[in-house]
DNA sequence: AAAGTAACCTGCCCGC
DNA sequence: TGCGGGCAGGTTACTT
């Protein structure tokens, strides 16, 4: 589900409710969705941690607690963190989603975190200060930092004969691009998506480059993608507002907005790709 | 090195 | 009405 958009209004859902507060209870459901350490030690390193800052990283958030142990929570395809204050308007809360409530964590104020995943594809990890996790050292440029620049995109590009969309796609390269903004990007790019990475122009490379940072920043604005099923949806329950800016993901039967000529619809690594072959070129 | 497939899960939608 | 297949904002592992 969550790309970076999602993931960072995420991320600042938990800077707004969740600093500066102590846990006071942790009740696992579902002890698989902790990779490390195995649960009892998680339940008593984290008792009395008193929560002090939140980072993410591409599609992780990390939270950090004043032992400097910190939390990485993936929250895979249908994973989320949703807040509740100590006393809960008690309509947000349905049946359907308590099924799936897989690790809550109680804070001292009454307040919590609910982890819920319908599929349970999300992971979390608990490290110590000075441990590292492999899957965050591995990832690539965080797209929005200055670090990530046209020409150190355009360099890592020409190391690569796969496709552009794949390319995206991979977190080794760029973290938090995910399907919905891969399509967007290379939509307002105007790039067709199976064009090899190496055989990029300047000027495409350069679009691609300011489409990843403008539809990114956009997105993070509008608070996210909620597409109709709501997979996705912030701490507090609410939708995030970038689906009405969508331009060709998930519409199996729309038509160019540029060119009027219907969508193609194809699959790359086994992914639904929404293009216009007209417009991508 | 690239590209394809399967695996991990549950739910929903569509066609028969 | 029900059953099976395909599909879903992700990632990894394994094969060709």
């Amino acid at each position: 589900m969550p790309e970076l958009p999602e993931v960072e209004t995420v991320k600042r859902g938990l800077e707004k409710e969740i600093i500066n507060k102590k846990i006071a209870k942790i009740q696992v459901n579902l002890p698989s969705l902790i990779k490390k350490p195995p649960i009892d030690k998680l339940m008593t390193r984290l008792k009395n941690n008193m929560i002090i800052s939140i980072k993410r990283r591409g599609k992780y958030i990390i939270i950090i607690f004043d032992t400097m142990d910190y939390l990485v929570v993936h929250l895979g395809m249908s994973g989320r963190l949703l807040f509740q204050p100590k006393t809960l308007p008690h309509s947000k809360i349905s049946n359907t989603i308590e099924k799936h409530n897989h690790i809550l964590f109680f804070f001292e104020d009454g307040s919590k975190i609910i982890y819920n995943d319908v599929r349970k594809f999300g992971k979390m990890w608990l490290l110590k200060r000075d441990e590292k996790l492999t899957r965050i050292e591995s990832l690539g440029f965080e797209p929005l930092e200055p670090c990530f620049t046209v020409s150190e995109f355009y360099r890592i590009l020409q190391e690569s004969k796969v496709n552009i969309k794949s390319f995206l796609m991979n977190q080794k390269n760029i973290a938090g691009i995910g399907n919905i903004y891969a399509n967007e990007i290379l939509f307002h790019a105007g790039v067709n998506p199976l064009r090899k990475a190496n055989s990029l122009r300047k000027d495409e490379v350069k679009r691609i480059y300011l489409q990843t940072k403008n539809i990114l920043l956009k997105a993070i604005s509008s608070g996210g993608t909620t597409m109709i099923d709501e997979s996705y949806l912030d701490l507090s329950g609410n939708r995030g507002e970038y689906g009405k800016e969508i331009m060709v993901y998930g519409k199996k039967t729309g038509i160019c907005p540029i060119c009027g000529q219907p969508l193609e619809v194809i699959r790359i690594e086994n992914r639904s790709t929404f293009l216009c072959s007209k417009c991508q070129k």
